[in-house]
RNA sequence: GGAGAGGUGGCAGAGUGGUCGAUUGCACCUGACUUGAAAUCAGGCGAGCCGCAAGGCUCCGAGGGUUCGAAUCCCUCCCUCUCCGCCA
């Protein structure tokens, strides 16, 4: 869903943009009920302010007077016609949100046109496919050991076409393959989730599965419920109707899930074998990112789906998606595709999109910017991304404040600022877990009060670094908080503490 | 599955028809005091939308209804908790 305010005000920019993408929007609908909202709304607005000031002075007339019993009889027309009002707000608004959604995305400046996938453009190669596979690669159907590893039959007899068994090594190697995907994504700062494979229909709207991919969706109806056709569903709906802070960006989640597709319409020799079926597995990774590096992000998730490629050694091409071809959410998008031997085709293994604030609009995520005037520091709408890749190792350096926690505000370490009043809260979610106390710069100690408030368990031994930091861990508690600290002496050798780190740690893990 | 209780600002918790967008406490922010803390004191402090601003509108789980007026009364739905039963 688009930005109603930026479509009036770039009216042009998306008719280029929807005519790139070969769309058919009858944008001057769009603007007319736009229009018409905000003209209604208006009028509302008018009308429920005067009532509302009317009632309040009705309210301290004495009950029952005369003058009460007068005004009684004068609210009920106002109140009647703010009703009228309010009703046709309401219908505007849902005129608004039915022709709104049928607007396209528009696509990035660096899409090439086109019309088909034809004309998506190959912008890299890696791996030569005739060295790396074999001329006389025979396709997965014809190898006789493959067809015991996966038994599409018995799947047929279980369950259905499209749901076969993987049996001994071959089930191994799958879960294999999971567990390789999400340790590199753990390990490149992604937060693993596990996640509900059933979701209800708000959220199936968030993504865009519904209302129009309603027939590819598995519904379980009693409950009403569908299976998921990607992890992106309850990935990104995790966050839905959220206000994120800006601190928080870039979010990095990753999650593994079966995914169930009713594939309907699809035949013929490409749905064959392993290449489409009714359930397959992936891993998915999704990033909400600031608007302004939403493009730079996407750069680095190709790069990174593009290492895993090399690290399994698969020859493979990345396919720019051209205008015509990229999807109807989708700002741009790459595809790896992976030189299949025994097919003699490439085959799609990943997809990395940004999406911008079109999706985030429509699921209601939102950040809130940290810098400025609070009164304007209304919350604009994240933009997210998701592809299957990894990110890359962040460096310590590069921790951010979070918002809950810092007392005195973050500095720069080295600038001296006013002494600290070696006050520290450290909160987390809002609640307060502990007063640190530091006597000395060298040697922080931690007083018995702060100890029976906040429960913590215990300083680690603290290391001093080059920079002259003094970095301690702080783990356990009752809230089991993980917290790491950095001190450092200025010339007055006034202790001061600056919050580097904050991370929320689940009981059990190893701090 | 049966019975009961309840969903209000970051948290706790008042509010049962109008001066309530909401008492109060905790937390948080600013300042005073202090060698530094703790404690104490003074002030501030919900959110979203529109607007340059002044200001306006909306929000007390969601949706409808009653009323001049709803956090408050009625209906439906969703969710949470407690007890009993049943079952992994």
């Amino acid at each position: 869903m688009l930005d109603p305010k930026f479509l009036r005000e770039n009216i042009d920019l998306v008719r280029k943009g929807i005519a790139r993408k070969k769309f058919q929007v009858d944008l001057d609908a769009v603007l007319a009920a736009d229009e018409a909202r905000r003209h209604a709304v208006a009028e509302f607005e008018v009308a429920r302010s005067a009532q509302n000031a009317a009632n309040k002075e009705m309210a301290a007339l004495p009950k029952g007077s005369p003058e009460f019993q007068a005004k009684v009889v004068e609210m009920k027309t106002a109140s009647a016609k703010v009703k009228e009002l309010e009703k046709k707000v309401s219908e505007v608004e849902e005129q608004m949100k039915a022709v709104a959604l049928s607007v396209p995305n528009i696509p990035h400046d660096s899409v090439p046109e086109g019309r088909t996938e034809a004309d998506n453009q190959v912008v890299a190669t890696w791996g030569d496919p005739a060295q790396l596979v074999s001329a006389a690669a025979k396709a997965h159907w014809d190898i006789a050991w493959f067809n015991k590893a996966i038994d599409f039959e018995r799947g047929v007899k279980v369950t259905g076409a499209g749901f076969p068994f993987y049996v001994g090594d071959m089930a191994r190697l799958v879960r294999a393959l999971i567990q390789y995907f999400l340790e590199e994504a753990g390990s490149n700062g992604y937060t693993e989730v596990t996640r509900p494979l059933m979701v209800n229909a708000a959220s199936a709207t968030a993504t865009g599965q519904l209302p129009d991919k309603e027939g590819q969706m598995y519904h379980a109806q009693t409950d009403d419920f569908y299976m998921i056709p990607t992890a992106e569903v309850p990935v990104t709906n995790f966050f839905r109707d959220e206000i994120l802070d800006e601190a928080s960006l870039p979010m990095k989640r990753c999650g593994y899930t079966p995914c169930f597709r009713r594939e309907a319409g699809s035949w013929g020799a490409h749905v064959r074998g392993l290449n489409r079926l009714h359930q397959f597995d992936k891993v998915e990774l999704v990033k909400w990112v600031h608007p302004d590096q939403s493009f730079a992000e996407l750069e680095l998730l190709r790069g990174d789906a593009e290492r895993l490629l090399q690290k399994l050694n698969l020859p493979y091409r990345v396919l720019l998606i051209c205008a015509g071809d990229i999807g109807f959410s989708h700002s741009k998008q790459y595809d790896l595709e992976v030189w299949a031997g025994g097919q003699k085709r490439w085959l799609e293994v990943s997809s990395c999109s940004n999406f911008t604030d079109f999706q985030a609009r429509r699921a209601g995520i939102r950040f809130r910017p940290r810098m400025g005037n609070p009164s304007s520091s209304t919350p604009s709408t994240a933009l997210a991304s998701a592809c299957r890749a990894f990110w890359r190792r962040s460096s310590r350096t590069t921790c951010s404040p979070t918002a809950p926690c810092a007392s005195p505000r973050p500095c720069v370490a080295g600038t001296v600022r006013k002494p600290c009043r070696s006050k520290v809260a450290l909160g987390w979610q809002g609640r307060v877990v502990g007063y640190v106390c530091f006597v000395s710069p060298a040697l922080p100690s931690l007083p018995c009060s702060a100890r029976n408030r906040c429960g913590l368990a215990a300083f680690s031994a603290g290391r001093t670094f080059t920079d002259g930091t003094y970095w301690v861990a702080v783990s356990g508690g009752a809230d089991s908080v993980y917290l790491l600290l950095a001190l450092w002496a200025d010339e007055t050798l006034r202790p001061r503490l600056r919050v580097l780190h904050f991370n929320h740690r689940v009981r059990g893990e190893a701090a």
